[in-house]
RNA sequence: GGGCCUGUAGCUCAAUUGGUUAGAGCAGAGCGCUCAUAACGCUUUGGUUGGGGGUUCGAGUCCCUCCGGGCCUACCA
């Protein structure tokens, strides 16, 4: 039994995530966590909410609330969500727990007593009517290149050009459109993260396994024009982990917190110190997880995350955890995705366009969602949701390829033999020749699991449902119930055990309905298949069962055009 | 501007890393079955692999170039 830890990166908590984060990280960690569950492994899945910088600031006072009351009304909303979708997080934590707060404060006391801390003097925008110092892209102003007039202070969309705020003509806050701006000297903590970076280079250099798409970033980090560049982990705000604190190796810190960027990667470590505590447990507990020196040398780390999230990830993060030069669990695997687009343009939070989960659950269960974006995860390269092939999708696989094989064995079986595993009749070569074809899938969706190839599991899952309908096709007890019912018994005896192998099987990919399966089939026998020809006798004869209601219904035509045009324009 | 990724059938994607005739699913067509959610099974149409050039015995795969899409470019997170 391996011990592996896996990690989502952690959603911003300035509102509801929509389908294409939900599908970068935190879904397909849950599917790997539940397949390495199911193979009787330990897993560790943490997640949690992202809490800390500007946007969850401005949010709060745009809701009228004080900023931690927004972020705790906000993080119970994505945990109820979290629920509904089924991600089997061991805990769901928050940055801006107590925590969070010790062990950054911790990372950074050990960085500072290692030389990789500097205090570096700025000069930043400060808006006076905001009372804040303005990051470069809440300044607006009018483009000097190209003349746009809402162009940001740090590139203008419209022509592209990389701008400072200072470029700008009329400049402005983005806040409150105050043009009361000035220029304020301010001290801010670097990270040199220059100073690590052969360490980074070998490792990433180790890496050989990792996804193009991660080590490219990296590599691109590290390489670029004079190298990997030290970085402020400070910002003037008022909501985060406190910059100036007792034993902290720098002063005037005071009325500073540290970046949520180096606080975030942080929360996972800190989350799962949040587990021990709700379930009163020690700090052994935990630090087995992440301290090499007490029991984490044998744990696999994996990390889930979209694309914009690798820089952290490969580079800041390994940096604060080499840099602490204690013993913590670096990253093993990373598994990166491309974005979800959303019929025809992008998934935009700000902009309240596409589907978001409390809106995705409003209209379906969970499974169809999970269902289909995992089996069309963006692994390569960007995909695109499109409300035809959701329907097409999931009425296909989900409601005729699965759903009506429970449902064409259930009711054969209750009309011809009633509702309990039929006896009698022996098994010949079509059975041989199902199982067969079973144990090779199966071993293939095995390999892909392990491997976190989601399409290509996805894809062997559905042959499995597929195989089923085959034989039940080729074997015929319909027909042959009518010359040889105990032939056609024996033949639905191996039907009825092989929708308790999808079940298990399915579990990773469709939780609700895997448990709907089983509770049909009076079975809490959810082992997995290590031996399919044993799996399909675990339902003995005699055994009774239940006929499940439908498990899916179909998308109508009528229904994906209401949510076409409901989901057309803007959120809100 | 620079870097990286990407373009394969109407749609969504594969192709063992340069190796026979480029494969699946969906959609379309035909046939079969009647247990089942008009579901299932079998057969089948469909591609100058974005265009052009090159290297090679051999290119979807490597190189050059052009066209299109996307991401990143360090103070959003």
């Amino acid at each position: 039994m391996a011990r592996i830890l896996i990690t989502s990166a952690i959603p911003y908590i300035n509102g509801i995530k929509h389908l294409g984060n939900l599908v970068g990280s935190q879904l397909p960690a849950d599917l790997f966590a539940r397949y390495m569950r199911a193979r009787g492994h330990e897993v560790m899945f943490i997640c949690a909410t992202d809490e800390h910088g500007t946007p969850a600031e401005l949010a709060a006072a745009k809701a009228g609330k004080p900023v931690d009351e927004y972020c705790a009304e906000m993080h119970a909303v994505q945990a109820e969500l979290a629920r509904g979708f089924r991600l089997s997080f061991d805990h769901f934590g928050r940055s801006s727990s107590p925590q969070n707060h010790a062990l950054t404060q911790h990372f950074a006391r050990r960085l500072g007593e290692n030389g990789l801390i500097d205090v570096v003097t700025e000069k930043q925008i400060y808006s006076v009517a905001d009372g804040r110092f303005l990051p470069d892209r809440y300044v607006e102003g009018t483009c000097p290149n190209c003349g746009y007039e809402r162009a940001r202070g740090d590139q203008c969309e419209n022509c592209t050009k990389q701008l400072e705020p200072t470029d700008l003509i009329e400049p402005r806050s983005a806040i409150s459109g105050s043009t009361e701006l000035e220029m304020r000297e301010t001290r801010h903590l670097y990270l040199r993260q220059s100073r690590l970076r052969d360490r980074l280079d070998a490792w990433i250099d180790s890496k050989t396994d990792w996804p193009v798409l991660t080590t490219s970033i990296a590599k691109k980090w590290l390489h670029d024009g004079d190298g990997l560049q030290d970085r402020g982990i400070t910002r003037d705000l008022d909501w985060g982990v406190p910059a100036q604190f007792p034993g902290a190796p720098w002063e005037g810190m005071e009325g500073k917190v540290f970046y949520v960027w180096f606080d975030a990667p942080i929360e996972y470590i800190a989350a799962t110190w949040e587990w021990a505590d709700a379930h009163g447990l020690s700090e052994k507990d935990w630090h087995r997880w992440w301290r090499t020196d007490k029991g984490a040398d044998d744990v696999r780390y994996v990390q889930f995350m979209g694309k914009d999230n690798v820089p952290f990830h490969t580079l800041s993060f390994p940096a604060t955890i080499m840099g602490s030069g204690e013993p913590w669990k670096l990253v093993d695997y990373i598994k990166s995705f491309n974005y979800l687009n959303y019929d025809g343009g992008q998934f935009s939070t700000s902009q309240g366009r596409g589907v978001f989960m409390d809106q995705a659950l409003s209209i379906l269960p969970a499974d169809y969602w999970r269902w289909w974006l995992l089996s069309h995860a963006p692994e390569n390269s960007d995909s695109e949701f499109t409300w035809e092939n959701f329907q097409a999708s999931v009425n296909k696989d989900l409601a005729d390829v699965l759903g009506n094989f429970v449902s064409r064995v259930t009711k054969f079986c209750r009309s011809r033999f009633g509702e309990e595993v039929p006896a009698g009749g022996s098994f010949g070569p079509e059975e041989e020749a199902l199982i067969e074809r079973l144990r090779a899938l199966l071993g293939a969706y095995e390999g892909f699991m392990e491997n976190m190839e989601i399409r290509k599991a996805a894809g062997e899952l559905r042959a499995m449902w597929v195989a089923g309908n085959e034989y039940l096709q080729a074997a015929a007890p319909w027909a042959v119930f009518k010359t040889d019912p105990e032939r056609a018994a024996a033949i639905i005896r191996l039907s009825l055990n092989l929708i308790r192998l999808y079940a298990v099987v399915s579990a990773p990919f469709v939780p609700d309905t895997s448990e709907r399966m089983l509770a049909a089939m009076r079975s809490d026998d959810d082992s997995w298949p290590e031996d399919p020809a044993r799996a399909l006798a675990a339902l003995p004869p005699g055994h009774g069962f239940t006929v499940p209601d439908m498990l899916f219904r179909k998308i109508t035509d009528e229904e994906r055009e209401e949510w076409q045009q409901r989901f057309a324009g803007r959120r809100d």
